[in-house]
DNA sequence: CGTTCAGTTGAAGGCATTCAACGTCGGTGG
DNA sequence: CCACCGACGTTGAATGCCTTCAACTGAACG
């Protein structure tokens, strides 16, 4: 576990899955951030980030030295504009995830973070557009992450899957059998303007 | 209220407060971002924003049309390298919020709300270090921002008042009688690193 | 005055949590 | 080899916090 203010690389995510969180002195946790591959750690002219970073699975980084990198994005416009975009990315999925920690139900949040899942990791269309995932944290992992009891991860896990939704091949490896059906689960828009 | 998608124009607050809000389609609202005086609205390089801005009180603008602000920004490194560090304190602020959504109680939330308006609204120290404060939301508004309902929200502030943390000099303005209760009671570290 | 909107308060109910026990799997060492 | 252990996960029962539903108060306004 990387604790922010002794680091002095940033990082792009190429294969795993990490985790960003923050954590109330009596031990209760908020994961306030996943990076999935592509994704980007560590902010341009600032010298600590204030929350953990931990790896879920293994990972591997792709770092640059913090200095040499800074220097090259003042002589690079292009990349610095790339890096508001990625700054942007990030705070539209903070609020989304706001909405969804604030708003929505056990059962939402569950089918919300599984619907990301698809989308994010595109390995679908595997056979007529089963996609066959794997879940890349604990169940307690995930109830951080959705502001739920790893309890109540469990029982709604294994609600879905009792109502068709979902199929476990193992513990962390399931398919979707029914994504119309998963995506009402989420509570959004019908068709949010997500192409799938 | 305005429609991000309408917008032609970036702004600053002067005076006032406004909200950024996300809704399900079955109307439950989340407020993801209150903005006060300094705050910025409008993103560079993206067209539209896909939630609802909503003046709360009267509020004063400070407007730019979109073009010309562009391409000042262009010109201007220090600029846009402010621009960047505006959205990640907007990024830093959203995150200690999920925190706040998802694992806070209702009281905590209240408490940690009424703690950021009197940091934020520096017009403390009138007598005493007794900050006297106006709440800019409705409790409606404030239930939305905290992810609870309006009914909690009263309960949560009279208790407070019992407590003796608060004393209400009528529905919208109250001085904070115990800053040190007030603290406490929102779950956060007791110092953390904050100079108040 | 009556109406409306914001806020308060009480009582009942529900969803998620809490507490607890049990099941499963992989690794480690006797 | 197998017994043991710890980490992860499941399941049941009870509790509780917040919500839901509903009635009521008070101030502002025409």
């Amino acid at each position: 576990m990387w604790r922010g203010d002794e680091l002095e690389f940033v990082a792009s995510v190429v294969v795993g899955v990490a985790s960003l969180s923050k954590t109330l002195e009596d031990g209760r946790t908020q994961m306030v951030g996943l990076l999935l591959p592509s994704d980007f750690i560590g902010r341009p002219g600032r010298e600590e980030i204030e929350f953990d970073v931990t790896a879920t699975t293994d990972v591997t980084l792709c770092c640059f030295r913090r200095k040499p990198f800074e220097k090259m994005v003042e002589k690079t416009p292009h990349l610095s504009q790339r890096l508001m975009e990625l700054a942007l990315d990030e705070l539209d999925a903070a609020r989304d995830w706001m909405l969804l920690l604030g708003r929505k139900t056990a059962r939402e949040k569950i089918a919300t973070f599984l619907e990301m899942l698809m989308i994010r990791s595109r390995t679908d269309n595997i056979e007529g557009n089963r996609p066959d995932l794997a879940l890349p944290l604990t169940r307690e992992q995930i109830a951080n992450y959705l502001g739920l009891t790893l309890e109540t991860v469990s029982r709604q896990l294994n609600a879905l899957k009792k109502d068709g939704v979902l199929e476990f091949t193992d513990r962390r490896n399931f398919t979707v059998r029914d994504i119309a059906k998963l995506q009402e689960a989420t509570g959004d828009d019908a068709d949010g303007g997500m192409i799938v």
